[in-house]
DNA sequence: ACCCGCAGTTGAAACCTTTCAAAGATGCAA
DNA sequence: TTGCATCTTTGAAAGGTTTCAACTGCGGGT
């Protein structure tokens, strides 16, 4: 009702409801020590003055805040919206709220608000670093912030993480091309210094070796980062080769650049899968609504959100806790692009 | 490095300092005032201890946040987040941090997340709101916390909005088709329950009727969400009509019902544009990516978010800030889907 | 009449920082 | 040497809430 005059504190809604400042903070807090006829006095009050409790003040006092925060790599990247809807769900089973940073891949911009939520006492932060082995990753955990890293692998085994096995969707997903009778097959993605790509291709070469396929007809084709653009420029560099040489099916590491290579395909003419199959990875919502739905490696998102809540909360609540990695095992989805 | 064992306080960095209280407080907030061994000391106590500094203190005394809120209805929708991206960018001149929240199309989940940032006293809140005409946005609002709408119009003029112009949207859409030569269009979209589909249909009856053609030979189908799979829907629905009277060209409320539309009329084996040309609505991302690249109308996604964020800082520093309405101009990209 | 226990209420202390008036130190001119 | 201006540093107060030990009434048992 009014305005902003001088911010109504708990004082004041004491005073107009003729109880004394204990009283108000139980309606607050433990309303069931109150009795119902003060109840209503103070709640009244409350409503008539416009009051909002001091989020700030509160925290200072009791200790504990009543949010965590995930630290995202690029917002606009629809897989970590998706494992943010996981952590959202799980959160508000426990009573906290979930705050979204965007790091957009820039290290600095990640250190920034790694400083700013240990300021704020965060319950804990989720994050998915550029680089899950950086030194700043520790210290937070290590000045008593509750920290997760969520979809990388770090070295040291000081933090909890939770994780899909790449290794094994690489495998799955040239396995899945040599079932269907391929035998020139390219991996496209890159750069290899993210640890993701690295796997997969590594995945994608162990699964060549084991079905006794000479390595010179995997192909490596590799890009300068995991988007749509990127993945045309990949199909065009695909088209150049000579057609005995050609692969005839691609296994890109991530679904942006599967579109990216799809479109450029058909595009030119090609069709898909006949004259190219192709596997993406992650299975975006856009993966099977692509013009032809791609086959695609599906990670558990929204249980690898869930997972990471648990174990922060774990952290920030279970005097007993010990840190965790969990892997989980990603699943092949087939679908138009190789399946025809 | 030393554990969680009591959170040092500045009291603790004083102390092995060797100064007062006030000396550390200086170093933190304006160092110009300090001697460079002074500070050097403290700020070597600080790192020697681990010191974080405490932002529910701070922001309790000192009375102002450092951070500005954006609650999304939808973080899985690339709009959004480019929008946030905007809305980032020009925060950050101001020495703002950006918290995300994610309401969900949940109107519940949109009024918890407003009380939550009231009581933490964010710098103030952007909104892309469940119902912009909702009580509780004018609740925050007049009590103190800057609010501004975002991609949403209001019919009051008693808060700040950033919007685009959907009734020009709709009519550029329909006269780019009606230029193409189309005589029979569908407009797919839905529910009508929300302001932004039915001003695009309204722009759009108002193109088809300023060019003289038939109110009938424009056909209204509604879905009941914005998604892929509705849009797919509406292709089928499309399909089943006899071919006398199926339309050659749809215009869909957004480009995901674009997409999967698309996806629906290529895997039936019609032709885009030659069977049915296209035309959808934001210009996402994916929808320069898609099979067929689509011809889509463009908001100004990152200049909503700026023009947002500055309304905001007006709102909370301007003590003679009077609310506006700024409304921006969408713009026609035709691509493949409508040129052939 | 007395004591006990209990439900409800109170008010001072504590949380950690920033602010600001005032004290202290230093250097320079007279 | 004194006085004055400038630069640093100090310490107490304030900000709004929660917590908790202590207090008040009140009804019931004896």
């Amino acid at each position: 009702m009014n305005a902003a005059s001088r911010s109504v504190s708990v004082k004041d809604v004491a005073a107009r409801a003729g109880v004394s400042l204990g009283t108000v903070s139980n309606v607050l807090n433990r309303p069931d020590r109150v009795s119902d006829p003060t109840r209503v006095k103070v709640e009244t009050a409350m409503r008539e003055l416009g009051f909002v409790r001091n989020e700030s003040a509160r925290q200072l006092r009791a200790g504990h805040s009543r949010v965590v925060a995930y630290v995202v790599l690029d917002a606009a990247n629809p897989f970590f919206t998706d494992v943010a809807q996981g952590v959202e769900l799980s959160a508000g089973l426990a009573d906290l709220w979930l705050f979204i940073c965007n790091s957009n891949n820039d290290a600095e911009r990640e250190r920034a608000y790694l400083d700013l939520l240990q300021q704020q006492r965060v319950q804990g932060i989720l994050i998915t670093p550029v680089d899950p082995d950086a030194e700043h990753l520790r210290e937070v955990a290590g000045r008593g912030t509750p920290l997760v890293v969520v979809d990388r692998t770090q070295q040291g085994l000081d933090l909890c993480s939770v994780a899909v096995d790449d290794v094994l969707g690489g495998r799955l997903a040239v396995e899945h091309l040599i079932d269907r009778g391929h035998t020139q097959v390219a991996f496209i993605g890159g750069p290899l210094s993210i640890g993701q790509v690295r796997d997969r291709w590594q995945g994608a070469q162990q699964a060549w070796a084991d079905a006794g396929l000479p390595p010179e007809s995997l192909h490596l084709i590799t890009t300068s980062a995991l988007t749509v653009v990127e993945g045309r420029g990949a199909g065009e560099r695909l088209s150049g080769l000579p057609s005995r040489r050609r692969p005839m099916a691609a296994f890109c590491a991530n679904d942006l650049l599967a579109l990216g290579l799809l479109q450029q395909t058909i595009g030119s003419g090609r069709r898909v899968p006949d004259d190219l199959a192709i596997v993406g990875y992650d299975d975006i919502e856009f993966a099977s609504a692509a013009a032809v739905p791609l086959t695609s490696v599906r990670q558990p998102r929204h249980e690898l959100g869930r997972t990471a809540t648990e174990l922060v909360i774990d952290e920030a609540t279970n005097p007993a806790h010990t840190h965790t990695q969990v892997t989980f095992t990603p699943e092949l989805i087939a679908r138009t692009s190789t399946l025809g």
